[in-house]
DNA sequence: TATTGTTATACTCTATAACTATA
DNA sequence: TATAGTTATAGAGTATAACAATA
């Protein structure tokens, strides 16, 4: 005899092959995020939203707005000070006011930041490669990041987290999902 | 031209491929996640934990021990404690001593919390559709499944978190992989 | 002795709203 | 008026270690 199901009459359940990739999906990415997480910790003692900012200025010319970094990376902005000024604390980034601009607030990466980064990103790499890129195929890298990149997008489009944002619309796909071409 | 690698000269940096993979999967199921999150939160004020904890009670006999749901769920023990009592403190399980072992706490869902599972799943069901089931073809969902079913047994095969944990080897890939079959 | 689970405690992170300053 | 950013504050979640009870 089979289970009753959970959802009401008239509810027609998903596909079971979808509905196994979906599980499977939420299983395999929240312990590769945790394995990445105590990589991060372990080697330089940050948290994966420290290492997104660090990544994202070390990828491009060193500066970046709080508006830039906060946009990309899901968080609120206050959520994003917080944790911008523990990176400063430790003399990883510095903020000033941007000539610009004098509203906003220019985060640039400190050469410690850099060195550090420097330093872990190998090993960053090494975990990623060894639990995730390694076990890919070529052909099955690409079908990846066609399915994400479409996920991404369809997410994107709508009004989703904006709804409680500041910022205005602009909803044109600002998330950087290009690796960054320096590695 | 072009940037200076980040990475220290004689390491060689990943298929650019295999980057893409990574970046929008990372992006994509941060996304995801948060949408999940939103949803379960505005229907039924549930964490994803507290969810995860009730669907795999309510997609099984209704029983678990503490131990058990600790297992699959990522959890410390203490966190799986913390989130119980909230979830008992609604009425939605309860919690008893088990009559084989002394020892263990016997976790009940309750018929509150049945009743929540069964009026929050379609639209937990409805959001996952839209934003990832429905984009893609069967022949996706069959390549999403297996890469991701190969990552987890990746991941689970080592001793990752498990060293911090205070149960011992048993590493024999306790989570719940399989979709409920009650959907 | 080892295992199950809870508790005490401290800490990290996040979000909301109020606030300042500039455009 | 709207935007950029910070701050104050409060709450949610997590982890560690110590603990009690049972195996």
């Amino acid at each position: 005899m089979s289970e009753p199901s959970l959802l009401p009459p008239g509810t027609d359940p998903p596909d079971p092959r979808r509905l196994q990739a979906y599980f499977a999906l939420s299983e395999a990415t929240s312990l590769l995020n945790d394995q990445v997480e105590q990589h991060l910790r372990a080697e330089g003692n940050l948290s994966t939203v420290q290492f997104q900012i660090l990544m994202r200025l070390a990828s491009g010319d060193g500066h970046a707005t709080m508006t830039d970094l906060a946009d990309g990376l899901v968080h609120s902005r206050s959520g994003l000070t917080y944790q911008a000024g523990l990176l400063e604390r430790r003399g990883l980034i510095s903020r000033d006011r941007s000539p610009d601009d004098e509203r906003a607030t220019l985060v640039t990466i400190a050469e410690e930041g850099a060195e550090l980064i420097r330093r872990i990103l190998p090993g960053h790499i090494h975990v990623v490669r060894t639990l995730l890129l390694d076990l890919l195929t070529d052909q099955e890298s690409d079908q990846l990041a066609d399915i994400m990149t479409r996920v991404r997008d369809r997410i994107r489009a709508e009004p989703p987290r904006s709804a409680r944002r500041r910022r205005g619309p602009k909803r044109h796909l600002p998330g950087a999902t290009e690796p960054p071409a320096v590695l």
